[in-house]
DNA sequence: ATCTACCTTCCTAACGGTCGTTAGGAAATA
DNA sequence: TATTTCCTAACGACCGTTAGGAAGGTAGAT
């Protein structure tokens, strides 16, 4: 499927230049077509945006349930701190994520709405299955120091922000670096 | 001086559209001057660009330093806190610090080592400068828990970027949330 | 089985527009 | 007099987009 191929070189783009830096002509001759081949699978530029933004959440998305799925045995640290590894692993040469990171913080100012629409409900659904999951957990392993869950995920979720743009902008080591430095702490402070 | 209000227009024009997406006419326009008189001021679009990050991460680096400095006598605990509710004052309607944080996570390509020159030594500077405050505060208050003041200091500066990635996104209601939800935990995994 | 109509996909050519930049000169400042 | 600052005019390059048509496949009717 041709509209899949312009699809993912769409995303590599504009999380390379961005929505304002990426251009059309680049994209088509990656792909193999010229420019206006792309006008007949998209209805254009910011079409093309939208949609590469909407299957970049919804692979993200999978993934994401997915590692939490496998780890449903594990116990809640390895659980928590694993998935900072999982997420290293598998955004190395991944322009998927660094296009989400970008598309969420600097989004094209005429798309801000669409862009709002689409993000929202992505960490509001990351916020509450992970207060779930702390509930949950907390029911059997009473390790929490806290049982304000929703605090303590939306916490989490900072923690991993925080790290996350350290992965996209400088790299995998200096990540491991910061994660190491930040996750004993965090924990300390998470459990009794 | 005209020079520097093209610098500062520039700042939230680079901050609001990125580099790509800021175009100097209308940076001219909103300074009240035809595009070519920027070349009067500036090599191109790329020394403006440079010499704005230049600018913004001085004033920045001295907004900071004033900050603890002010705070010196107080404890660690408001001393750490405060420089979030600070920096939630000062970053509002400042678009310097937007420009900082997109130059810093999504520089120009072609500008990608000459940004890297600029943020490399701030970076460095604030973690040790941080990690120093940690040693000289844990001589008196003796409060901490560990003593490796340097992963303290880089947790410490993963949690304000985690935060202030927030700020920028989605504003400083949503910035308060997650700073409410991330301190006490944190500054609990901290301390004995 | 063949013809017809239609739709998808891709092309070349070209559109109007904006971009960053330069040339060259006028006015102001020192 | 020399230098800085600003202007108008224009440059070539690239932008996203559209027009119009060729090629190919598909579906239904004959």
């Amino acid at each position: 499927m041709k509209a899949n191929l312009i699809l993912q070189t769409a995303v590599s783009h504009f999380a390379k230049e961005g929505y304002a830096g990426a251009s059309l002509s680049k994209i088509a001759e990656e792909v193999g077509i010229k420019k206006p081949s792309i006008y007949a699978h998209y209805k254009g530029k910011d079409d093309l945006f939208i949609s590469a933004l909407h299957y970049s959440l919804d692979t993200q998305k999978a993934q994401i349930a997915s590692y939490f799925y496998s780890m449903k045995n594990e116990p809640l640290e390895p659980l928590l701190f694993g998935y900072f590894e999982w997420f290293a692993k598998e955004s190395q040469d991944n322009e998927r994520m660094k296009f989400i990171l970008r598309a969420a913080y600097f989004p094209p100012l005429k798309l801000e709405k669409e862009v709002g629409n689409l993000f929202n409900p992505f960490f509001d659904n990351m916020h509450l299955h992970l207060t779930r999951l702390l509930r949950e957990r907390h029911r059997h392993e009473k390790v929490l120091y806290s049982d304000d869950f929703s605090d303590m995920a939306l916490a989490y979720l900072t923690v991993t922000e925080g790290t996350m743009t350290e992965l996209v902008y400088t790299g995998v080591e200096r990540y491991n670096k910061r994660l190491h430095a930040v996750w004993p702490i965090f924990w300390r402070g998470l459990t009794k």
